[in-house]
DNA sequence: CTGGGGCTTTGGATCGTTCCAGGAGTGGGG
DNA sequence: CCCCACTCCTGGAACGATCCAAAGCCCCAG
């Protein structure tokens, strides 16, 4: 036979064989049995050391991975972990997202888990999870979007398929599934109280409409700052869709009838457009209106003085939910809990 | 045996089975083989009407769908394609990918794949192809950083592993692997039309390094939409870091010295460097000095007076890259081909 | 010398599917 | 009446790994 030489350090042989060695093979070559190469893959403890020397060495000669389809079969699990990309909303949250699942991703390599994209077609949110659930095809689930009173939550439940949410299960109390969340109120609250710091005291707020829950949250932040210093808020908030214009309009709004020197907004989309208001009426913002946003998104960084906004911790939410996630999956399985973290504040000149 | 109500309208008993139920439970319910049941799911032309509709009930009775794993080692497929997230580059390139991905995982599905994510670790980039290929993880890979030289084509054809690639192979013109590119230098020159067409002469570039293929494609639009007029491009061009102060040094310079009316970059980032630096200087974007960028990215959208970006048709890019899949791991497998397709053009307040 | 216990290693069965070769039933032509 | 072709269906083997029970080996106490 002739050899290839490996210049990655890998496998030398593997690179031209027709079909990759198996179990079998490398049995063979080491002259012991199939179950004693699984051992050396799976239990070295369990092999004399000389032996396991000589097994590991015919691995690495024939640079032999388990085939993770046979591995699967026997094992009843996959080692993958499903995330569902919600429907095209282009907007400030899938930058979000996105960043999110960078870490996960980076996190679950390293728990030896993947990271499986799927999708669902139209605003049916358990569309896509069943087909994979019934073909065990993942081992559990991430579930991101609970602000919709999350359904998944409920139906994966009744399945009993394992899943991790991120983002708290705002409608019960009770919820028997682990979670991780940011504390949006933590944030605006944090928000807040920079501006007020800074002297600031008719701090306004633009968020989001009343029946959202995460938008409430995040409101209340605000409002707590205020009152605990003995502010009021009368006045002072608005709540319109999450677009440029709204802000806009809110602010021009707020800034007629409240005369605030400050804006907290529930994300960056808001305080883009506070930023808009204040340019077409020549005020500047740092210096003459400060201006909050949330997500710390890609627009934050870009925008002229910079925009100071809420950044949600989302390596270390991506660390929590596989850690979650191997818990769950873990024999025996623990307890689910509910974890929330704090996100920080990156100040830029729009403050 | 008890029913219980399915309310979905998919499986009445799976949800509370121990475990999922396999081709042996549909064989035995529907009084056939094994095998036929399979056929009745791979092959229902091979099957008599009467008895299909018999197998077809019971597999609706019992809620079964293939079990992945072992179908996966029977079949040597997985069904599943690699997307390698590059290391964190919380750029602008982050954007379009973050749209690419969310394209090819809806188009994918269609196609009956799934997309598997992983993540190379250091600057390595065939970090973590290695694993996924010798394990049979995946059926192929999508290739999208191609900017780099790429290393991993030479490597994956090395290894006779199935890519395509979602740019083109800049260096070598006979590659065999099929890709998909969008054609930036029409772009570009689409863009530089639009300003021309709008009655400006003296149209700047701000692009990348010159070692950069993609920066250089897109500079060619720009020259030579202006070089098809009979206009000079000489000192009207400058190539500096995607970033956005590089964006407003090398825009403030060129006003200064060149006195262009226009400008047109290679990313929205140094398009903001560039309306920075018109606000600092009182000038109006869209009013004054036209500008355009490339990416059509969230900051586009939501920054002042809206700016006007070449916009990558990513969907499409998307659709492409599966058809090249299914192409490629069909038997027989087709030839590889390349496929460049045309960018278009959003217009908003910048210009 | 025998037997028990710990440490290693082994062969067979199994996971759930698809491939393969062959068997049962039907109908038509010689 | 026989044989062949055709349709439809079946049982056994295989994919490549892990689980399980048990066998071989070695050493020391009885």
């Amino acid at each position: 036979m002739s050899r290839v030489s490996g210049s990655s350090g890998h496998a030398a042989q593997s690179a031209h064989a027709g079909s990759p060695p198996t179990l079998a093979n490398v049995a063979e070559r080491a002259g012991v049995s199939r179950q004693t190469v699984s051992n050396a893959v799976n239990n070295p403890d369990l092999l004399r050391a000389e032996t396991l020397v000589r097994v590991q060495q015919a691995i690495e000669e024939l640079g032999y991975l388990p085939n993770r389809a046979a591995r699967n079969l026997r094992t009843r699990a996959s080692h993958l972990v499903g995330l569902r990309l919600s429907p095209v909303q282009e907007g400030t949250a899938n930058a979000a997202m996105d960043r999110f699942v960078h870490s996960l991703v980076w996190t679950s390599r390293e728990a030896g888990y993947h990271v499986l994209l799927f999708s669902g077609e139209g605003p049916d949110p358990l569309e896509g999870y069943d087909d994979l659930l019934r073909s065990t095809a993942v081992d559990a689930f991430i579930v991101t979007d609970t602000y919709l009173g999350n359904p998944q939550a409920t139906w994966l439940r009744e399945r009993r398929a394992p899943f991790v949410a991120f983002g708290r299960p705002w409608g019960d109390a009770d919820a028997q599934h682990p979670w991780v969340d940011v504390d949006g109120a933590a944030g605006t609250e944090m928000a807040t109280r920079h501006l007020l710091d800074k002297g600031h005291e008719r701090i306004a707020w633009i968020g989001w409409r009343k029946d959202s829950r995460i938008g409430e949250d995040r409101r209340s932040g605000w409002s707590r700052a205020l009152r605990e210093r003995g502010l009021s808020t009368t006045g002072l908030a608005s709540r319109v869709e999450d677009t440029v214009w709204s802000g806009g309009e809110a602010s021009a709004v707020l800034l007629d009838e409240a005369q605030p020197t400050a804006f907290v907004c529930a994300s960056d989309t808001l305080a883009m457009g506070v930023l808009r208001t204040l340019a077409e009426r020549g005020l500047h913002p740092g210096r003459d209106i400060a201006v909050v946003g949330f997500d710390d998104s890609q627009v934050a960084q870009v925008v002229h003085p910079g925009l100071t906004s809420v950044r949600q911790p989302l390596e270390e939410v991506a660390i929590a939910v596989v850690r979650a996630l191997e818990d769950l999956l873990g024999a025996p399985p623990k307890v689910a809990e509910g974890l929330l973290l704090t996100p920080t504040l990156t100040v830029r000149g729009s403050s």
